[in-house]
DNA sequence: AAAAACTGTGGCAATGATGCCATAGTGCCT
DNA sequence: AGGCACTATGGCATCATTGCCACAGTTTTT
């Protein structure tokens, strides 16, 4: 009925001490290789695994990591879970998902509870909760070691991986610059990703550095969210001199712009180009296929689990985004300048 | 830093034995209102909180349920997940959410390590993890309970939560037929999830009953994918009569048939209808949103829940579905009746 | 009035693994 | 030859709590 082998079953069925089969558990040093094929074989045998409970009573460590999150976009938050599952299933570590809410005024206290409960390792904190000061402090209480991933703030204690935000939306306001616009419109993402302000910035550089005032006018709030696509991209289109290509922060707003464009009849791209952020499997999926940004989620969230399981010291590493040109993005029309060029 | 009270310190402290903390502690009947209040004024005095892993190892509940997924839709785990979250929260349990690989041949023997190592109370599972006997007999045998969402084989021994797939499919169906469609073509789903055949069958007995014979031709395989949306549509469009409906077991893959549509210029719905199933968040994303099948997804996760924690004994639970009715589906033009009326 | 049931409390074993200390053989340096 | 470091293993206490059994006093039932 109930699976009741323990430790000592084990060790009884290997014909070693209890503390043996510990050792092999933990991959100490120091055991022969033929009292591992041993213990390993009658660990098999009885279909052994150990109570992550005693060991936390017992021992110092749980095997256990937590990925703390808050993020609204489910193709994000789909990647950022495999990277760090499949190395956590390599390093035999579990994982423990836990979603909170950064705006949540005892989101801390509800973090504090869970380390207390799980008694995990270390955590990965996926933005924004890798800029929410009250779940930081009370990891840094409980000394509990862990990684950021996309964190907008420096801090010099703990380790994070990250992308060049304001480098890539440089990088893709200037292809929309290259190829002619000058109506750049930009839809900003939530507030409370650091990321958010970094990629505003890279537009605003790539702008300025060929001249182009920075018009606030084409600048709208976003939450990452669909929703907040069509309300900014509602905005754009009501102005006298509409933009003819928007940049969105991600490419769950950038599938707003397009859905709006498809409403009102407007072609993309013949009439309005749509950029988007991510690369999440959204932007292939919709029409036209989005002009983003690659960023690497799943690596991000990978390495991020490396750098918690490593021995080395806090590091912080910069994976490399890729702009991935698709169908949504095009020189612009510009019938007005034909027009005045005729007249 | 110093929690390092424990029950021990809390029964000398109060006078009284540790068993009669752990009473307290667990609400048990039968402690006196004078001594329950001594208990409380000791632990309030030592700020103690109780070890969860000796409760776990001790007693025989450990306050945490499993979530097992194998489900390659994002936006659909996401609500399923949702759903497990809110009422797990509400009842003070944590939610522990394992991915498994149904196709792998040691699922069973994963599935038998979480549950020793996290000592879980129950779990849910999801399709298409319900119909996996490995799992299903490794929970049995360690006697741990669990519900099932929208599972394909009754299960005499266990809940389940589930809606009616093959009525949604034939409602759908029949929906296309009533506006005019004859030529209605099928994705199935992923051959793994027992819904597939359901859906199937709801689609073949709506056309059977207003004497429409089903084509072979029309229905296509799929696995719950954008990738094979299109890849279906490919084969439905080559065909001498192509279909003037197409109809996918998921949003996903009618995801990928509007992008077939939209490269190959047909105008959606005019020239095709398309029809998905299951209301995610991808429906309302596309051009044009999709006509769907609502399938409550968060109800049923929160219901499961429910069951689980319930006393009652089992209990096999419906969900409502809805037809959703958005712009991707129109009657036919038929232009080639119109020729031949002409001519 | 005896028996049974309820109320309130205590003692002790058990839970399953690890930490620390001990032991013993081996190879190497001085 | 003595001392030391290294390898390999075992024994036992320990972690914090609950389950089971026992016991005594009080109330209810027969």
């Amino acid at each position: 009925m109930n699976s009741r082998s323990n430790i000592r079953d084990v060790a009884k069925l290997a014909g070693v001490a209890v503390k043996t089969v510990s050792r092999v558990l933990n991959n100490h040093p120091y055991v022969s290789a033929d009292t591992k094929a041993k213990v390993d074989a009658a660990m098999a045998e009885l279909r052994f695994s150990p109570s992550i409970a005693a060991r936390i009573l017992a021992g110092t460590k749980s095997g256990q990591i937590a990925l703390i999150y808050d993020n609204h976009s489910p193709y994000y938050m789909h990647q950022i879970m495999q990277g760090c599952w499949d190395r956590c299933h390599e390093e035999g570590m579990r994982l423990i998902a836990q979603p909170v809410d950064v705006s949540d005024p005892d989101v801390g206290e509800q973090v504090r509870g869970m380390v207390r409960q799980t008694h995990v390792d270390g955590a990965i904190l996926s933005s924004p909760v890798t800029d929410c000061g009250p779940v930081l402090n009370v990891l840094e209480a409980m000394n509990i070691p862990f990684v950021r991933i996309s964190p907008g703030t420096n801090h010099a204690l703990t380790s994070s991986v990250f992308m060049d935000d304001m480098q890539a939306a440089d990088d893709m306001t200037t292809h929309l610059i290259n190829i002619g616009h000058r109506r750049i419109a930009f839809i900003k993402g939530h507030a409370n990703h650091m990321a958010s302000a970094e990629r505003q910035a890279g537009y605003e550089r790539a702008l300025s550095r060929v001249g182009i005032s920075v018009d606030p006018e084409l600048i709208a709030e976003g939450h990452f969210d669909f929703e907040s696509g069509v309300a900014a991209t509602e905005l754009f289109l009501s102005l006298k001199y509409p933009p003819t290509a928007v940049f969105a922060s991600n490419d769950d707003m950038a599938s707003g712009v397009l859905a709006v464009a498809h409403r009102r009849g407007i072609q993309v791209p013949e009439q309005l180009s749509v950029a988007g952020f991510d690369d999440t499997t959204l932007a292939r999926v919709v029409w036209p296929p989005l002009t983003t940004v690659r960023q690497p989620v799943r690596d991000l969230a990978s390495t991020a689990a490396d750098l918690l399981f490593g021995e080395g010291g806090i590091e912080h590493r910069r994976l490399p985004h890729e702009l991935i040109s698709r169908e949504s993005v095009a020189p612009p029309y510009l019938p007005s300048l034909k027009k005045s060029k005729n007249t």
